[in-house]
DNA sequence: GGCCTACTTGCAAACGATTTGCAAATGGAC
DNA sequence: GTCCATTTGCAAATCGTTTGCAAGTAGGCC
């Protein structure tokens, strides 16, 4: 995982602490796993399942319930959201401020998924008018297709 | 489920015989199953579920694998599309030419999932430059928030 | 500091939609 | 009819996710 962003999911927080602020703002106990998973999810960006985070946690931080519970428990306070794959494997991604909701690639051919950071053109942030009276709270735009990756190396077999 | 569309799968085909048609056009065998498989689904419209259409077939008709299997078939052939529910659930609908890919609304609260027929803005159908090259083939569009019908129950509460 | 209670955790078992292996049945070409 | 690839039912496996429960812990209070 790549780092995008410096604790930046409570406005104005100090460098200190941060994880612990983070809990106590959101009324959870701060506890040594979920400091080191906050810790973890500091250190990355992107999507990134349960289990990836679990592997990427200092050995014995926690079990991988108790990360399941923790990403459910991001999402409810509106720290993390979550994708759900085609393949029906739950994806998570930090919301902080500077990672705002923003459309995703889903690749055909090797199943990544990458991150379409301020490509969503102006017009498709504005939803369109519900005809069934529904109340839309948010969009998810999910492009599928070939990834650039998997391109090349289609070009490359094709060549040979 | 609600009839919306005549058997156009396949432009210009006669009445009689139709499934037997459709499948001889995909290059699958003429199965009792498959026939009654494709007249349920002629019969209904909207997403359904691999469970769903099993409980809508006549007693017997096939194995619930079998029904995966041939929706499966149906989606690699470009007759069914396939959405992965938040829950994981798989759902299809037919792709016949009454039934173009459409946005859909999947309600938070019972988590019903509607067609948005014909409301997909114009903007919309453009696909916006994919910023890291990656080959865009189609876009899936999905509202999330409280559907029309939790909306009046709420309402109704309140009142109470 | 100790006490108390509600919240957290690890563990193992359950879950449930979907997939798969396999042997028997059958479609369709000849 | 013969033959072979395809299709099927059945039951078991899959696997990411959830859950029950007993033991452990955070944090408010005195
Ligand atoms: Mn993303
Ligand atoms: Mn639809
Ligand atoms: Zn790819
Ligand atoms: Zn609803």
């Amino acid at each position: 995982m790549q780092t995008i962003c410096k604790w930046t999911m409570i406005p104005s927080m100090e460098n200190a602490c941060q994880a612990a602020k983070i809990l106590k703002s959101i009324g959870a106990r701060v506890t040594p796993a979920r400091v080191l998973m906050l810790e973890t999810l500091h250190s990355g960006c992107g999507l990134f399942t349960a289990q990836a985070l679990h592997e990427d946690l200092p050995e014995g931080t926690a079990d991988l319930a108790t990360v399941y519970r923790f990403l459910a428990l991001l999402v409810r306070k509106n720290l993390a959201r979550e994708v759900t794959g085609t393949d029906g494997v739950l994806y998570y991604e930090m919301a902080c401020s500077h990672n705002p909701s923003h459309p995703h690639f889903e690749c055909r051919s090797c199943g990544r998924i990458y991150c379409l950071e301020g490509c969503l053109p102006e017009e498709w942030k504005h939803f369109p008018a519900c005809p069934q009276g529904h109340g839309v709270e948010s969009v998810s735009v999910v492009f599928r297709g070939t990834c650039s990756n998997c391109l090349g190396k289609l070009e490359k077999e094709a060549k040979e």
